[in-house]
DNA sequence: TGTACATCAGTGAACGCGCGTTCACTGATGTAC
DNA sequence: TGTACATCAGTGAACGCGCGTTCACTGATGTAC
C-alpha cells in the first residue's frame, strides 16, 4: 500500500498531488476528521510546514480534495458515455451500452468501490464552509444532469411505458450509486454496486422498449 | 432546538436517554468523530463523569447508538409494513400500500431525513470495531431481509414482466434510500428520499402488474 | 557572462488547546435482617 | 422500626497527548539587466 519509496527527498516536486491522493483514500476509508496531517506528510514524505505551503489550513485541504474528485469523476463518466455515443447513434441504445460500460468500470475496481466523498462529506460536515457545500451541490448537479439530458433525448423519440421524469430518473442512478457503495462497504461485498446499475439498466429497457421475448 | 430547560439538576435518572439523543442528531449532522463528549454532557446537563459512568469510552457510546438507532429503525419500518399488510391480502398490494406508507413517513419528517447513521459509520469507522461493524450489517442485512421476503411472497404468486431477483430489488430500496438522503442532504431538497420510493414503486408496478390504462 | 533579486518548495521548533480518559469520592435510594 | 450495607447515578479535579497552526528561516531554481 505504501510503496513510493523515498520520493526523492528534496527535489520532488509533486508533493502537493501526493498528499491529496494519499488524503482522498485515507478520508473515504475513515472520514475526514481522522485523517491526520501528520499521517498525510508521513505518507507523501515532507514535514508539517510543507503541508501549509500548499494548503492555507486543513479546510482548503478538504475544498482543494472534493474540486479534484469532481474533476476526475467527471472525467470517467464523460468518458464512458462518449464512448457508448460512439458505438450507438440512438440515444436509448446508446445509455443503455453507457449503463453497461459504467456497470463494468466499477466492477473492475480493484477492492471495490472505494467510496464517494460527496458522500462522506455530507455526513461530517458543518465544518466545512459555504464554498465546500456549494462545490459538492454542483459535482451532484454535474451527474445529475449528464443523465438527464441523455433520459431526455430519450424521452424524445421513445414512449415511456410509464410516467416518468428525467430528472427522477437521474436522481435514481446517482443514488443507487451512493447507496450501494454504502451496502457495499457494510456487506464487504463490491459486486452490489455494478448488479443496482444493472437492475437500473433493465428498468429502463422495461421502461422505453417493448416487452423482450 | 435546546429547550430542554434544567433537566433537573440531580434527580433526573434518565441521562442515558438523553445522551443518546442528542449524539445521533450530531453525529448525523456533523459525524461521530466531530461529536464531542463535552457537547453532548452540556446538553444533557451532567458532567464528564457521570457521562464516563454511563459509557465506558467514547466506542461503548457509539455502540450503543448503532444498536439504538437499528432497533428503531427495524420497528419504524416493521410497524409500516404490517399496517400495509391489515389493508390489503395481497402481498403485490400490500407491497406497494407498504411503499407508499414509506413515501409519506418520510416526506412528514420536518426537515427532511435526518440521515442513516449506517452510512455515516461507513464513511467514518476504522476506528469502530469488529461488533460495531457486526451490528451494522446485521441492521442493514434486517431491512433487506424485510423486502426481500416481500419480494419473495410477490413472486411466488406473479410472474415478472422480465427476469427479477429479490436480493436486488430489496438492496435497491435499501441503496435508493441512503442514496436519496445523501443528494436530499447536498441540494437542501427533503422530497428527494419520497420521490426515490415512489419511482421504486413505480417499477415495481411495471414489472408485476399488466401495462396499465 | 556575472550579479541581484524574486519565487518556489519547502525545514525545524515551538505552542496551545481541545479532547478523551482516570481516579478518588459522594449523596440518594433499595434491600436484608 | 432502626441500622448496615450495597447499588445507582453521578461529581470534581487533574492529566497528557495528539493535532492543527504559527513563525522565522533556507536552499535551489528562474528572471532582469
Amino acid at each position: 500500500m505504501l510503496d513510493n519509496a523515498a520520493p526523492s527527498p528534496k527535489r520532488s516536486g509533486g508533493a502537493r498531488e501526493r498528499v491529496l491522493a494519499l488524503a482522498e483514500a485515507a478520508v473515504l476509508e475513515k472520514g475526514f476528521a481522522a485523517t491526520s496531517i501528520d499521517e498525510l506528510i508521513a505518507g507523501a514524505g515532507i514535514t508539517k510546514s510543507g503541508f501549509f505551503y500548499h494548503f492555507r489550513d486543513k479546510s482548503e485541504l478538504a475544498r482543494a480534495l472534493m474540486q479534484r474528485y469532481i474533476a476526475t469523476n467527471d472525467a470517467i463518466l464523460g468518458d464512458i458515455f462518449r464512448r457508448a455515443d460512439e458505438l450507438h447513434e440512438d440515444p436509448l441504445h446508446s445509455f443503455l451500452i453507457g449503463l453497461k460500460l459504467l456497470a463494468d468500470f466499477v466492477a473492475d475496481l480493484p477492492g471495490g468501490h472505494p467510496g464517494c466523498l460527496v458522500a462522506s462529506y455530507c455526513y461530517q460536515d458543518q465544518l466545512f464552509n459555504r464554498e465546500i457545500r456549494e462545490l459538492m451541490r454542483q459535482g451532484n448537479d454535474g451527474w445529475r444532469q449528464l443523465f438527464q439530458g441523455r433520459l431526455d433525448a430519450i424521452l424524445e423519440r421513445y414512449k415511456p411505458r410509464v410516467t416518468v421524469n428525467s430528472a427522477d430518473l437521474a436522481d435514481m442512478l446517482n443514488g443507487l450509486i451512493d447507496g450501494g457503495i454504502i451496502q457495499g462497504k457494510v456487506q464487504r461485498d463490491p459486486s452490489i454496486v455494478p448488479r443496482q446499475v444493472l437492475l437500473f439498466r433493465d428498468f429502463i429497457r422495461l421502461t422505453f422498449l417493448p416487452t423482450p421475448g
